[in-house]
DNA sequence: GATGAATGAGTTTTCATTCAT
DNA sequence: TATGAATGAAAACTCATTCAT
């Protein structure tokens, strides 16, 4: 990948994060990455192939970010890396998650597939843990994890710790 | 209140919720809406004018959604009716509710201060019924019920009276 | 004429003045004005005939401000009282005519025809007082009129009295 | 420069002049130039970016016209030199000129600053000439000439020869 | 006489995209 | 690979004008 063609994709990502995809023009695009409006199109076809490659680029993340857990040995380690998930993105990953966060509103675009591998191992935990219902247990805390990070990736949040605390407490973790 | 200018909120409503506010024309509007596209400008001034004015006509299903919370009577009625929130929005709502996510992250546009009232009196009857840490919880199972409304009004959600249900369980009412 | 005729005509003028005819919509005459848009239509039929009312409206005192040279009895009190002419545009006849300089360009609209009986007027007085060529005279001077009306409906005049004084002087009345 | 953004210029100067700055469309000027809309605001941002260019490539023009007055070398050459401003507007230069009116009205703006300059070397000559207040005529002689340029420009003058006779005749040169 | 809702054609401006170089 | 001129369609918004009341 040349230079220019990661600049695109860097600026893409900050704009269609900040102001959305549908209010962010190509135009503004090319001026914040410094490069000419058609080169946007040599390299993508059109705006939606842009967002497609951004998302792309951003799986590595979403593994990153899951790996801890899907590679988890115990029931304490599923749970406890589950409980830190949204308390985990920090930095580059921060705009990318806002933005699979928007997409998700503005493209009604679902990465609840995405969520299953998680969804398993998270029920796989509460059975070993004995808790009565675990699959319900897992959706339950997944939805709680999913409130949080919204939150968090709105700046809403600023009691970050403390949530996180409480959390590990709640679950014995 | 004319015809056509309700005409103009319902048909925005509409789009709005289902295309985005971007995404949607001012002339798509019209035609949905069966008039001149000059009259929303006539009516709202602007297309930002049009939005805010499907807001402040929502208000008031907002208060009708958060009124049995606000005015119940006993620990147990509080966090009973704050468990049905989601389930609760059903029909003509569902479109404002939707909307309203959409907004939330279209427009960066924040609803916390609306959900202060709910949290306080949460709090209040978690502090009755001896939870430990009553503030947390109040915060904790609000972000819970925002995942839920989230994937409820994405249409992710497939069993709404197995989580309803299961969600009462846990909290005992 | 009623009073809500007149108040539309009032504000027409202000506004076409400093806006001119073409960039102040008759929607803003109406918010002006404080009537309903419609109204102008109702009496005015539409915005030229507007126009065309101010104008006649003006006329009286476009007669106002010639009759004193039209009526003048000596050469020395056609000329003196001509080159008072710029100078006698006071208060509400200001923005009369600084509608009729804008309207002269805007529009395209002669007004030279009114400045005929005028130009008789000086042609004479020059004759009288033996210049050696009236016509041209009365015609230099009448451009020079022209200029300093000009200049100080733009309001790009600062001294006024020493260049009234000044012609005076120069054609010694 | 490129010849369809000449073209443009071009379109817009001679439709500006002929028909006002507000009434003539950007769709007329883009029809005349033989381009697409959207060109205007590719090269000169908005409508009114449009016209500051006219003005600008028209400044030569403005150069060119006062040259011969500014670099004179004797009170007489300033002085018929400055006879022969209005006459010698011709062609080209006739729409640029045409245009500095119709704006100066239309959009209240000011070009006596541009004017100064000429002012100042007319002192001089009137001065040198031993006219007992040379500023006062000089200011007159401004106005004058402005007045015979105005009724030029709008094609009211029919003796432009003799005129410029009479009046290289009233000033000995 | 007066209102103000409503219109349709027009305005300025922006957009995603193409193409010659 | 990269540019930037160019486009056509559509965006948001304005306008003069009509009409029912």
């Amino acid at each position: 990948m040349t230079e220019k063609k990661n600049n695109i994709i860097q600026a893409a990502l900050k704009l269609f994060t900040c102001t959305g995809f549908h209010a962010c023009s190509t135009s503004k695009v090319a001026k914040q990455a410094k490069v000419s409006e058609g080169l946007i199109f040599k390299h993508f076809k059109n705006k939606e192939g842009l967002l497609q490659a951004i998302l792309v680029e951003g799986e590595e993340k979403s593994k990153k970010l899951f790996y801890p857990i899907l590679s988890a040995e115990t029931p304490q380690q599923i749970l406890k890396r589950t409980l830190e998930l949204p308390f985990r993105i920090k930095g580059d990953d921060f705009e990318f998650w806002k933005l699979q966060y928007k997409l998700k509103w503005e493209l009604e675009y679902d990465h609840s597939k995405k969520m299953q591998p998680l969804m398993d191992r998270l029920t796989e935990a509460f059975t070993a843990l004995d808790y009565s219902n675990p699959e319900m247990e897992a959706q339950f805390l997944l939805y709680t994890l999913d409130g949080i990070a919204a939150s968090l990736l709105k700046g809403a949040l600023n009691n970050e710790t403390e949530l996180h605390d409480y959390l590990m407490n709640k679950y014995n973790v």
